[in-house]
DNA sequence: CATGAATGAGTGTTCATTCAT
DNA sequence: AATGAATGAACACTCATTCAT
């Protein structure tokens, strides 16, 4: 079992992954981290600068995966604005849903401050996705919103704000269509001026 | 030049408030805090059982603000619902302009299991306000709204979207006219049968 | 028992020099070091940056100790450059004899690069003193010598090369008295033209 | 264009030699010793136990070749002593010269007590060389020493003073004659009875 | 022979917490 | 009450050494 590559290192960071979801930064031991790996703890020297590197790569990896798949769906099909919308929320609230403890990485800013620009990019991204989705269902007129950018930033937010609470009682579906129902009123609202 | 004591605890939870808002929790050396309120390391511990309780204690007062005040409105002038939510969600964001680090500090979720809990009660507490508004309106039929306990989640949501992004550019009444705009639309759409 | 300084600084440098002295730089432990001090672990990195600076002070302090007593020499009596030379070298041979372990240490360049440095300049200015007490033989025409300041590094090093050998067993009076005897010989020996 | 064997070795060793005498032994990485070598890390421990054997081996193989050109000297030519003791001084100021990294190894003693040993062995060969030469020469009535194993251990010790300053600015000629200086001069002294 | 990925015992260092003053 | 020197448990990280390829 002397695979020289990638495959430890992604051994690694779903190990790295399951730990951090579960408990603060600080409470996560490497000596943890690499038993539940089934590496010896120098290995994580090879495939990550540091503690704080095998942090940033575990969130990062965890949002490019939605990021990603979302991405496809818009390249694919040719589809309505309002159904590209519904189609990514549910893609990312079904990757909540899946992977709870990644997801609940994002709310946190843990090491050194070009971390927190790396997590900050990260976010970024996905809002500008859907940043894109709302300008072109405004450009088609469906949609009326005077600050697309701010509404591509409240969109990740729903989903954030349904998994904060501990009591997480709601079926995917049923949170996807709550998350929509605001989404869409407020996008198909009409534009008041001042 | 030392008034005696209620003052240093303060001077304290300055400090700390600052301190938690910049970096990490596991960041924050109690060091610094007492470097930055003027007051020896041991003080901390006169005033604060250990780092987890200062810590609590920061997030809880920050928040106890915004919570008493809107609490205050809604007890004082009997006002329509869209109002009040009006003024709840204006409390919010005017609040977190002026204090962007205490409502920073609600993303992290560290420490002991119990700390998560003090941590959620708070925020729990700020959306039982809001749902209770909601179902207020719901009540007067002015709102249509199958998931209130939801919805009211949504909405300090909307403000911390808003203020995770650094480049926040947004004016307070730009901000919440934004909000409002969504939340509005989303109580009032109409609900579907499924 | 709760002095707040430097006494806690000797006891410590006293424990590290006993311990650098008896191995090499890498196989002593803080762990050792604090113990033999009767310190905790953490109070090393009160008094010292870390395990270099530790190392560092140990062997500077130990020279100061000789270069100071044969400075006060100098001054206190004016007396022969021979007979300086002579308590001078005693001087050395005395401290050599006394802390064998701290004197065993200038043979060693530890640590950082600009440790060396340090280094150097310790056995520098012991060198310095001896190179002034041979130009003022010189100026007085007792002794001759077209190299001063080579002549002034051998000096050490005869103390050196008599400690560097594990089979010890010469009294210092006799190493003293056969230093002398090549080091008198040598400074007095006519210079040749070439 | 691998040739295959003692070659590498000899590569691996002036790799080591060139690193050791840069920094403390505990500095030098086995990593670099092999990078700097051009050879993979897991290659040394074929040409060598471990990184205490190829220490000591390359002080040692440094020493042999001034010991065995001295003892060359000795044997193919009968000289008088002084100019023997002229020669090997020659010999050894010549090779600190042309390899001052390896001879600044000898100031240190490392890692495990057996080394020490080791390296001692090379010195004291040396050592005892010049103790011979020394000795014969008492025979003959041309030097006087009450103890010439102290005399012959001062010898090299004058070589190494003179390195172990940075500013080595002294060609070999002078350096060698002012050594010979303080030797002979020494040598020579009547022996006083005390 | 040669390699360098993998290893984990061994240690330096940190930092929340205590307590003598 | 206030302090900050002292503490040491807890951890991240290093690097000589091994061994599968």
């Amino acid at each position: 079992m002397q695979i020289p590559d990638e495959n430890k290192r992604k051994k690694i960071m779903e190990a790295a992954s399951a730990l951090f979801a579960t408990r603060p930064f600080h409470k996560v031991l490497l000596t943890d981290v690499a038993a539940e790996a089934g590496v010896g703890k120098g290995t994580l020297y090879i495939y990550f600068k540091d503690k704080d590197d095998l942090y940033r790569s575990v969130v990062r990896a965890g949002f490019r995966d939605v990021i990603e798949r979302i991405r496809q769906q818009l390249k694919e099909r040719e589809e309505m604005p309002q159904t590209q919308l519904r189609n990514a929320i549910g893609e990312v609230v079904r990757y909540a849903y899946g992977n709870p403890d990644i997801f609940r990485l994002l709310r946190e800013a843990h090491a050194k401050a070009d971390d927190t620009a790396h997590c900050a990019s990260v976010r970024q991204e996905l809002a500008t996705m859907f940043e894109e989705i709302i300008r072109a269902g405004v450009a088609k007129g469906v949609f009326h919103d005077p600050h697309p950018e701010l509404s591509a930033r409240f969109i990740p937010g729903f989903v954030r704000s349904a998994f904060i609470y501990g009591d997480n009682n709601y079926d995917t579906a049923t949170l996807e269509s709550h998350i929509m129902r605001f989404v869409l009123a407020g996008l198909q609202a009409p534009v008041l001026d001042k």
